[in-house]
DNA sequence: AAGTGCTGCAACCGCAAGCCA
DNA sequence: ATGGCTTGCGGTTGCAGCACT
């Protein structure tokens, strides 16, 4: 695959766009289109690469973008396209008319990552994970859910999961009913975890990246791993809701890493 | 007021895919 | 079938402005 050459061995200009320029670029696509990038600047009169006009254009400069904060709904739809989506901040942006995708992928790493870091975990056993097995409606009763009440309104999430691993793959919404109470976690790590250590800490690329992560997945027994889906409430709905995300992050096919022998 | 650290955002970089000769 | 060119995408960086001391 060729690459265009960069703006830099070119001898053209970087850095941030002045009112001139923006002027030019706005002129010359609304008189001309934008049919060819490459060719643009140069038929503009810009010292800019095409990459750089075009990423003026699509972030900033285009008509119908919207300004000013995002509100509480389009971050909400954020969180909830992430869930299903993923990093492509594009086929994200293309579900909030008037955002950008470098946009989106900003709010989300200065403001709703930072959020939902501070509000949300789960401790799933990694095992059952990497087995790719889930909790079956036979094995309820080794399995605990449990939300913690101390730290941050009954948001976080414990998942102690037990050995028992016989069940066939199935889904997360079919352990809906699975019990969740608001004990303090401590108890279960005591019980479950019996050190610190157990709990490793999320890496900072597993917020990048889940499914890419491998660290936050393969330390230690358990694994300490965000929940997205609940961010308003922990009402059961919202319980169902963060299965379901983790079933459609983790356990559709081909998706789960490579299982580790433990 | 000055210095320092932090945050948010615009822009860049590198890669991959699509297109076409 | 191959390779060059262009576009699009996600990750990352740099810096201006703000907050804090």
């Amino acid at each position: 695959m060729g690459r265009a050459p960069c703006c830099q061995k070119m001898g053209l200009k970087k850095g941030p766009w002045t009112p001139e320029e923006d002027q030019i670029l706005v002129s010359y696509i609304q008189q001309n289109g934008y049919g060819n990038w490459h060719a643009l600047p140069k038929q503009a009169g810009l010292l800019r690469c095409g990459k750089s006009c075009r990423l003026r254009w699509v972030n900033y400069l285009r008509p119908d973008i919207k300004r000013g904060n995002f509100s509480s709904e389009e971050e909400e739809a954020i969180i909830k396209l992430h869930q299903v989506l993923g990093n492509k901040w594009s086929a994200i942006a293309a579900q909030l008319p008037g955002r950008t995708d470098n946009e989106i992928k900003n709010v989300w790493h200065t403001h709703l990552k930072k959020r939902l870091r501070e509000n949300q975990t789960i401790f799933l056993d990694t095992k059952r994970h990497y087995s790719g097995k889930i909790p079956m409606s036979d094995s309820k009763a080794a399995t605990t859910w449990q939300t913690n009440s101390k730290h941050m309104n009954s948001q976080n999430l414990i998942h102690s999961g037990h050995e028992d691993s016989s069940s066939e793959f199935s889904s997360f919404t079919e352990s809906s009913n699975l019990s969740c109470d608001t004990n303090n976690y401590r108890s279960i790590k005591d019980d479950h975890l019996n050190s610190s250590d157990l709990i490793p800490e999320i890496d900072e690329a597993f917020w990048s990246n889940p499914l890419a992560s491998g660290n936050s997945l393969k330390s230690g027994m358990q694994t300490q791993i965000p929940i997205y889906s609940i961010a308003a409430v922990d009402n059961g709905d919202e319980m169902n809701d963060c299965m379901e995300f983790w079933y459609n992050m983790f356990i559709r096919a081909g998706e789960l890493p490579e299982v580790p022998e433990f």
